[in-house]
RNA sequence: GUGGGAGUAGCUCAAUUGGCAGAGCAUCGGAUUGUGAUUCCGAGGGUCGCGGGUUCAACCCCCGUCUCUCACCCCA
């Protein structure tokens, strides 16, 4: 027999009990979601690598080394998504949105694709949930996004506990560059006593040093220039009052001046949410976002203020602590036809349940009451209802309560009503 | 990309100094030829990740390789 491949390293099958968490995510997202009015948009997973290179940045890792990316048939440069912003942003202008409305709330969900090195809640495909707000400038918005966020990760059943807010603001793009060569001169002057990683930093992205680990570098970074303290006054006021609204909501958060996030396009707000709950390791960062103010703009669309995060969904799914088991449907009816002339009484029966809306299985095979009472107790079934010879020559059903042992007789044109009745 | 740890039944894991490959769960069958969830008995299921080496003999030791995993890095 020839051996089937494996699945691609990184990249992984959802199958039940599993799966009813993921359903249950979802569900919960799209909920509280469409209550902050936001309206689902999908995007394709496939988009030209130019995309990607424009809005996230040229010399980021997600870009340089973790892109899927390949010559589409016609020769041209195509990329799995990375991140959900870009499509987003590109869809948000290919549509010329912004004619329909003042004001676009989008959400998605689905799978992205970085190729890294794999580990706990980190994976080639994983999946996110994310949002984009275009059109509103008012810090007021971005607050609403993190405390929307927070009753997102509560409503889930993250213990708010668990939860830790960070926030920051990298300000306008002018001003972190002046910063940037702030932090250049301060590091370039004691170059010698940072470590070989931060010296190639400084080259590349010389905020990045600021959370290094090592506890030589953190001893300079301490001493280092601050990025709140060099932003322009309009900026500093900014996020004041992004700061106030959180409090106003209810929203306990720390700012942290270091938090820099790996994506190019961010500018003002950028924010972080972690949590100690379940079984995150290292990677305990469950949901990152930002503004993005100037990225429609350098993708060809009008000057468009907008924000946006990425939840990660199997993060957040080792974080909830409760078992898959907990999530799964389970049965309403188990029919256990005996024979090949009781199936054929049966099958019409659990059709009409079924199209009704009700979940139903019924054993084709055959077989002993015992047995289908085995596999309907195991399928968590509420009921079952077990067909023979006696059924099929009178007429009248026994269906039985699973889980109080009772058992109710009634005529097959009854069925439904009872069965309705018993699962109220 | 870098560094640790681990790979044995479908799943979770044992196997003494190198000496016949094991258990629980799951699956199937029976005790009970029409009544489960709680019992008892039995069965099937293995290239011990893969390849090479050492040895009379390797799940065990050595080398390589692949996969998973933890951490770094990066990020969700």
């Amino acid at each position: 027999m020839a051996e089937v491949p494996p699945s691609v390293k990184g990249m992984n099958d959802i199958c039940a009990p599993e799966v009813s968490k993921w359903h249950f995510l979802e569900q919960k997202a799209r909920d509280v979601l469409e209550a902050f009015a936001y309206r689902e948009v999908r995007t394709p997973i496939l988009e030209y690598t130019s995309l990607f290179v424009r809005s996230v940045g040229e010399v980021t890792d997600v870009v340089e080394k973790q892109m899927y990316t390949f010559d589409d048939r016609d020769g041209k440069s195509v990329s799995l998504r990375p991140e959900g912003t870009a499509a987003a942003v590109r869809a948000y202008i290919d549509r010329s949105q912004w004619n329909q409305e003042p004001v676009t709330r989008w959400y998605y969900m689905g799978p992205m694709f970085r190729h890294e090195r794999a580990q706990r809640g980190r994976l080639r495909q994983f999946h996110q949930v994310g949002a984009e707000l275009f059109g509103v400038n008012e810090p007021t918005v971005d607050a609403e996004m993190i405390a929307m966020l927070v009753a997102l990760l509560v409503e889930i059943g993250l213990p708010a506990s668990s939860l830790q807010v960070t926030i920051n603001s990298l300000g306008e793009p002018e001003e972190r560059a002046a910063y940037r060569d702030a932090l250049v001169t301060y590091f370039s002057a004691c170059r010698d006593k940072l470590d070989e990683e931060s010296r190639r930093r400084l080259e590349t992205n010389p905020l990045r040093i600021l959370d290094s680990k090592s506890p030589d570098v953190q001893a300079l970074v301490a001493g280092a220039p601050v990025l709140l303290d060099s932003l322009s006054d309009a900026s500093r006021a900014r996020f004041a009052k992004v700061r106030e609204v959180l409090t106003a909501l209810g929203v306990a958060y720390e700012v942290d001046p270091r938090l820099v996030r790996g994506l190019d396009y961010y500018t003002a707000t950028i924010f972080e949410l972690k949590t100690t709950a379940g079984e995150l390791g290292a990677q305990n960062t469950v949901c990152g976002g930002g503004r993005y103010d100037r990225l429609v703009e350098s993708l060809g669309g009008p000057k468009t203020p907008a924000l946006g995060f990425g939840l990660g969904v199997e993060r957040t799914l080792l974080a909830l602590a409760e078992p898959a088991e907990a999530f799964e449907p389970g049965l309403g009816v188990f029919f256990g036809p005996m024979d090949e002339a009781a199936l054929a009484f049966a099958l019409p029966l659990a059709h009409k349940l079924r199209t009704g809306g009700v979940r139903v299985e019924i054993e084709h095979r055959g077989g002993k009451p015992g047995k289908h009472l085995q596999r309907a107790n195991k399928m968590k079934a509420r009921l079952a209802v077990i067909v023979g010879g006696n059924e099929v020559a009178t007429g009248k059903l026994t269906i039985k309560d699973l889980a109080t042992g009772a058992q109710h007789e009634v005529p097959v044109a009854d069925l439904e009503m009872k069965v309705r009745g018993l699962l109220d």
